[in-house]
DNA sequence: GTCTATAGAGAGATAGAC
DNA sequence: GTCTATCTCTCTATAGAC
């Protein structure tokens, strides 16, 4: 699952294939078929080991910092992590491209991922307001899924220029706001 | 070249293949062969016409609206509008995905495309420092790409959600900036 | 749980007739 | 420019032995 992520993240879930695991880890393609009888499985099984991880990250990040804005760098800093240098974007992004080769439940997961790390980041800008860590809040529930898509937007600039300082500068004024 | 640029931004340039173009045309394969004779022509040929149409496109909303505020707006809707009722994103998102099934002669292009963009995003934010009717302003160099990656993530949200409120909500405050 | 072997579909691409 | 026909490769998936 490790590999298949990593590839999925890559090279969209379409970019690769049983046999590419299969090389990678060192045992036959059948014996995947196995543990995951068809990719869809596999892709449910990403997705909910995906919301899994991130929801004891996000915890994680509340439990070690106590201002709103050191959570919100401690977030920019999670999907800098993310890029592997620019090498992989974040499960949501990939899944989101493609999407026509991705179930129903799939999507829907995705989605509640996404939904999920919205509410996170929206509790973090009323926590804002509220400590005054963050500078200039507007409206919290619209400044998170404006974060949220400036941080996947540069998570794809990143991406494409395989450059971690495509992140950087996409992310700067928002990492300027936090105190 | 349309169908095909509506199937790469939907699906990815992976995501559809010389049958799913020759059933959509009407024509036969190896028809489509004689004019692209492999698919990194094709996806050469593609990324060319789209920054061509691009440049058109900024240079239309220059002329038709005075103000930085005005011309801001219109590139929020221009990015709007290349949802079609998000189903798909901009080619350079989708090309980002399909990273490695590309050529590096487009990886270039795309990269190439981008830094158009950002250039008058940049110089869009300058004028809107001048004539005031861009509201905040820190420092348009970072401006630049954080509203870029701002527009493709809000493309990406629309695109997984397949709605365009999530591209509204993601744009919201940006679009509030502008007088 | 892993293996060999293979089915069946679809991909990109080419040769050569019209 | 378009066609039929075909090649070669890779994909997901399955059957059945060990």
């Amino acid at each position: 699952m490790d590999f298949a992520e990593h590839a999925a993240r890559s090279r969209g879930f379409d970019g690769f294939s049983y046999g590419d695991m299969a090389v990678a880890i060192g045992i036959r393609k059948a014996s995947i078929h196995h543990h995951f009888p068809t990719k869809a499985n596999l892709s449910e099984a990403l997705i909910e080991r995906y919301q899994t991880n991130l929801q004891h990250r996000l915890a994680e990040i509340e439990a070690t910092h106590a201002t709103a804005g050191a959570r919100l760098k401690a977030l920019i800093a999670l999907y800098r992590a993310a890029l592997d240098d620019g090498r992989t974007v974040c499960l949501c992004v990939a899944f989101s491209t493609s999407r026509e080769s991705l179930s129903k439940v799939v999507i829907a997961k995705v989605s509640a991922v996404r939904a999920m790390i919205l509410q996170w980041i929206t509790a973090t800008f009323e926590l804002g307001q509220r400590d005054g860590s963050i500078s200039a809040i507007l409206d919290p529930a619209y400044e998170a899924p404006a974060t949220l898509a400036m941080l996947e937007g540069a998570h794809l600039a990143a991406r494409t220029e395989e450059d971690l300082v495509a992140f950087d500068v996409a992310t700067r004024l928002l990492n300027a706001r936090c105190q």
